[in-house]
Formats: C-alpha cells, sequence, structure tokens
DNA sequence: TCATACTTTCAATATATTCTGAAAGTATGA
DNA sequence: TCATACTTTCAGAATATATTGAAAGTATGA
C-alpha cells in the first residue's frame, strides 16, 4: 500500500476519533468504527487488534458496542470459525442509526427527567418563573427528539434532502 | 422556597449536567448553566460555589466558558463592585448559540481534516474505495455543517418553524 | 461427549479529565 | 499611588474513564 494512502488511512482513523471524543462517544470505539469504515474487506479482531494496538478484551468490547449501535455487523468469511466484522457502508444509513440510538438513550430519558421537575415544582406562584423555563426547555428536547425521530425514520433517507431543498431555498 | 421547588430545581440541575457529559460537556460548565436558567435573578460566583460545592477556581473558569460560548452575561448589580452572572433566558436563542460555536469549534476542523485525507489518498485505484467513502462521509458532515450554519443564522429563528412545517407534513 | 478455537468478562491498572485552593493578577476609588 | 475587594490561573490532588490480560464462557465439529 501507498506510504499516502496509509498516512490517509491514519488521519483518517484519528479524526473520526478525536471527533467522537467531543460527542461523549469512546474514542476507541469511533477509531475501530473509522477503521472498518476505511476497509474495503471485512476484519478479524486480531486485524483490529494489530492496526490500532489495542488489546483483545478493549477490541470485543468496543466491537459489541458497536454491533449494538448497528453501526458494524458481524460476517461468516467462507468456512472459517472465526469471525470477521464490516462496517455499514452507507453514510446516511449510519447516520440514520446513530440518530435512532441517541435519541432513545439520551433524549427520551431527559424528556422523562424534565416532566418529572415540572411535576416536582407544584403549582404555587413562587415556581412560575422555574415552569415556565422548565417548560419552554421541554419544548425544544421535544422538537428535537421529533427532528431526530423523522430522521432515523427511513433506511434510504427522505427527509434530509427536503430539509436541504428548503433551506437552500432560503439563503 | 417550597420542598418541592428545590427537589425541582435539584433535579433539573443534576438532569442537564448529565445531559451534558453524554454530549462531551463538562458536567459541572452543564450544572452551572443549569442553576443560571433555573434561577430568575442573577447570582453571584459565590453564591453558584454555595449552590453547587465547588471551588472559586472551578467556578471562575466554567463561568467563563460560559460567557465564551455566549451562553451567559456578566451583569453588574447597582453600584457594587462584585460582578454577578445570568444565562441567556431564551432557549431558542441558546440554541443557536450551542450550534455557532459547536460548527465552529468542531464541525470545521473535521472538513478539513478529511479534506486532507482526501489529498493525501492520492488518486491511484488503490486508494479508490477509500476515497469514496471518504467523499461520501464529507459530503454527509458538510451538509451537517450547513444545516447547524442555518439555524445558528438567526437570534430569533425563523428557520426551525418552517423545517418543522414540513417535517410534520410528512408525518 | 470432548478438545479445540475462538469470544467475553471483569478486577486491577493505567490514563485522562476535572477540581481545588493558594498565589498571582487586576480594577476601583480614596 | 496604594489598599482593598474582588477575579483568574495553574500545579498538584482527586476523581472518573478506559484499557489490559488472564480466567471464564461458548460454540463447533469430530
Amino acid at each position: 500500500m501507498s506510504e499516502g494512502l496509509k498516512k490517509a488511512r491514519t488521519r483518517f482513523v484519528s479524526t473520526w476519533g478525536e471527533m467522537a471524543s467531543q460527542w461523549g462517544i469512546n474514542k476507541t470505539m469511533a477509531r475501530v468504527h473509522a477503521l472498518l469504515m476505511a476497509s474495503d474487506a471485512a476484519l478479524s479482531v486480531d486485524e483490529i487488534m494489530a492496526a490500532l494496538s489495542i488489546s483483545r478484551g478493549n477490541a470485543s468490547m468496543n466491537l459489541r458496542a458497536l454491533t449494538d449501535w448497528g453501526l458494524v455487523r458481524r460476517v461468516s468469511v467462507g468456512s472459517e470459525r472465526r469471525e470477521y466484522f464490516q462496517s455499514e457502508k452507507d453514510v446516511w444509513n449510519m447516520c440514520c442509526r446513530i440518530a435512532r440510538e441517541r435519541k432513545k438513550r439520551e433524549i427520551e430519558p431527559v424528556i422523562g427527567a424534565l416532566e418529572e421537575c415540572l411535576r416536582e415544582a407544584g403549582d404555587g406562584k413562587e415556581s412560575e418563573a422555574f415552569r415556565k423555563r422548565t417548560a419552554e426547555l421541554l419544548e425544544l428536547v421535544r422538537t428535537l427528539d421529533f427532528v431526530l425521530g423523522k430522521l432515523a425514520q427511513q433506511e434510504k433517507n427522505a427527509v434530509m434532502p427536503r430539509v436541504l431543498t428548503l433551506l437552500k431555498a432560503m439563503s
């Protein structure tokens, strides 16, 4: 493999890792994901361990997390016992899956907690300002939830193109 | 203050903190932000320190970060020397500011890095698959950047209502 | 059923991030 | 200018998070 391509792959893997850690995702999980995205063939655990210099346990945990997120699939190659892994290659599908998971894991619990805040605050004059602010925030989070839900709805996403058309028309 | 309201505020502050740490934001920064959002009056550093049981240095650093993000303002109260802090109260404005900052700090550097990957990969047959995938990802990230840019453009946001109308029509 | 070839788990360890608090810095008004 | 009343900084300490690797678990096919 050419030097340039090697460097480019390395940059790709570490860029994805850096980005992920700014968004609350484990850096190694993102590096594994990036490695699989950058690789045409499916990779075995041993290949992944070697490429990223990580332990078997670490690789196993992060591959499990990535399959839970629906970003990576296990595949069998020929008659081999060993399992191989490959990433979802369609970037829009990938985006949908991430949207779906973060909605479920993070946004929905926040909605529940904010609703609980409103209930707890009671209905006195004293808590009026707090209730108002909490209610506005709740509305905002619900809107975000709705948008993410739409984004996550379709595999071949039909929503984005239309949103983009609208946004571009507003320029 | 009623017990219920006290509990509700505490829940509000810790919910915001938990959520933030899942999104790559310092938990204390988010708790300070939540405290100010939940409070009608502007608060002094000492009040914030007491409410969250944090040190002066920690409070100072996080207030600085919040003002850099444009989420919190310093205000003077009467003729006092001491400074007070209050949060942006409009949740849509808040959302715009966050979008603007994350676009600038995180999305734009990733676009640069992906462009560099494409350049480094060269144009041989060997790197074709890698280039294709990187280019698709770059397009996705650019789209996200564009959408965030639109969202961040206006103070009183005119974009969201129209996007929502479109999405609701697609239900 | 058993030996084999693999995967997963988790306690101990390493690493990264955040927090503290005292010292340094800064602005105000007398 | 100086004393004062505050704010900021940053090295070291505390805490939280991620990683290792050996032991336990599991599936396969002979």
